[in-house]
RNA sequence: CGAGGUGUAGCGCAGUCUGGUAGCGCGUUUGGUUCGGGACCAAAAGGCCCCGGGUUCGAAUCCCGGCACCUCGACCA
């Protein structure tokens, strides 16, 4: 018995022990991918493909409560539009992908497949934007995009993702301001709630900005070996694509006024960062809101009088009760196999349902959190289990809070600043000079994360240089 | 992109040095017994040996070029 768990337990690597390795185990043996003949580029599987699905249901209500609409744009760009706004391009173009002949033309202009679509959305807003009755537009879209990454890994960075891209326009740069906060902390809210991650909120450094924002704000997660990922990200453009774009407005004074932009995403990158937070020796963990089954029934001795019947009834009244069941009633693998199949692919809730707990009138429970045991009445099942989905929510979330906490420091000197981004956040104070971010970086590989919206100094000296500092920044090495 | 490693049945691997009929374990299929933490017996199926060239009478094995994954760097809205 213990020699056959050993052997399967060696399908996944280690977590501990080698934590690329054990993620690309996971990633591949829970099913939610596959690699494909493209360069970089993954094929999305059922069952990774349905918590995305999961994560936009929930992103697009939240979008549709905040007053944005959907639409849909070209993939492809040509390229004087991408030339438009220098910095832009020149953040993007290493790595876009080129089209260059349509067919058995070769084109007169190249298009490139996007890599992000300001410049298109840019190009439509100066068509669709005339008076100020017209603001704001608040459009999103829903899409896959191509950069042309030289190393890749799934989920975290591929050449082609999928993600969700918000366009605005507004007339003043208070709305623009607001709006881009507002996304972010949808982000956040995002993160926190239903995918169990805690998060830092704030703003980065210009030199980690998006090309061609005025400002750029990001939620950061971190990941169980200690290293950040961005999970979200926010920007204010102020004028700076309304200028050369000419997104312009009549006021009602009459005056003929430039726009006030902004753009913010989220991408499949968010089912990395559930499975390097939560996941453990066992597999997948996944947060009860977003998992594609939320508690799996499993009939135990299933021969036996009344077993598959009960099993049934159960799968009926959770279903009925809006809960995402599946009933495991494969009778070509034993219950033990099928626990662990379970655990691997991350079903938050177990419930087994045999003899024993017929008699008894309950189901028999395992969480995926913290592999507590227990029992539900199954006259009280629907409620029974959504208190525990509700509970394993929260846990998660405190559990990877409480990583996080061991895993981030406060740090007054390089010395301990260099020390601790070996696996964790560093919070310190920073000067606010690129050329600090500069050496931080090629001397400790970390770089600077965000800015917490709370400010309250932890010093008044640059962790790197010594000079006066009045900012304080999150410093980690990162995906 | 640089250095190193790996690629053989669905999965895990041996075989490669020293060229000569493609192997093992698990899984799969069928039948039977089982069923509360990866069950057992019996029979069977399953291979462009990562891809493309080359050397050779003959290539999983040797040579050249690609691709993918892993490790460490570099780069990166």
């Amino acid at each position: 018995m213990a020699k056959a768990k050993q052997e399967f337990v060696q399908h996944i690597t280690p977590r501990d022990e080698n934590f690329s390795q054990w993620y690309t185990d996971v990633v591949t043996q829970a099913d939610l991918m596959d690699y494909t003949p493209v360069r970089g580029a993954m094929a999305m599987k059922p069952y990774g493909n349905r918590i995305w699905e999961l994560i936009q249901a929930a992103l697009d209500k939240r979008f549709k409560e905040t007053g944005h609409e959907n639409v849909a744009m070209p993939m492809l760009i040509p390229e004087s539009l991408l030339l438009k706004e220098a910095d832009h391009v020149e953040g993007f173009a290493p790595e876009v992908a080129w089209v260059t002949q349509g067919g058995s033309e070769v084109l007169q202009e190249r298009l490139a497949v996007r890599p992000t679509s300001e410049t298109i959305f840019c190009t439509m807003f100066a068509k669709w934007v005339h008076s100020w009755r017209d603001l704001p537009m608040k459009y999103n879209q829903w899409c896959s995009v191509m950069r042309w990454e030289k190393t890749t890994r799934p989920f975290l960075r591929t050449s082609e993702f999928w993600w969700q891209e918000g366009h605005t326009v507004h007339a003043t740069a208070e709305e623009a301001q607001e709006e881009t906060l507002q996304m972010l902390e949808i982000y956040r809210e995002l993160c926190e709630q239903v995918l169990s991650i805690p998060v830092f909120s704030g703003q980065k450094s210009d030199k980690e900005k998006f090309a061609g924002a005025r400002a750029t704000y990001s939620v950061e997660a971190m990941m169980q070996d200690g290293k950040a990922l961005q999970a979200g990200t926010t920007h204010n453009f102020g004028t700076n694509f309304s200028v050369p774009f000419e997104i312009k407005y009549l006021s009602a004074e009459g005056d003929l006024k430039y726009c006030h932009e902004t753009s913010w995403g989220v991408s499949t990158r968010l089912i990395g960062a559930i499975i390097m937070t939560h996941g453990d020796e066992r597999g997948l963990k996944l947060p009860p809101r977003i998992a594609p089954y939320q508690a799996v029934i499993l009939p135990i001795a299933a021969h036996k009088g009344g077993v598959t019947e009960r099993c049934a009834q159960a799968a009926e009244a959770l279903k009925a009760a809006g809960i995402r069941v599946k009933l495991d009633d494969r009778d070509n693998v034993s219950p033990g196999w099928k626990f662990n199949e379970w655990e691997l692919k991350g079903v938050p809730l177990r419930l087994e349902i045999g003899p024993r707990d017929i008699e008894n009138g309950v189901a028999s429970y395992m969480r995926r959190d913290t592999y507590e045991k227990g029992t539900i009445p199954l006259d009280a099942l629907p409620e029974g289990v959504n208190a525990l989905l509700e509970d394993i929510g929260r846990q998660m979330y405190a559990q990877a809070l409480a990583f996080r906490e061991t895993h981030t420091k406060d740090v007054h000197s390089y010395e301990e600043l260099k020390e601790q981004v070996q696996g964790g956040y560093a919070r310190a104070m920073w000067c606010g000079k690129r050329a600090c971010e500069d050496r931080i970086k090629e001397e400790t590989g970390a770089t600077s994360r965000n800015m917490p919206f709370d400010q309250t100094p932890i010093g008044d000296t640059c962790v790197c240089c010594g000079e006066h500092a009045d900012r304080v920044m999150y410093f980690a090495k990162a995906y």
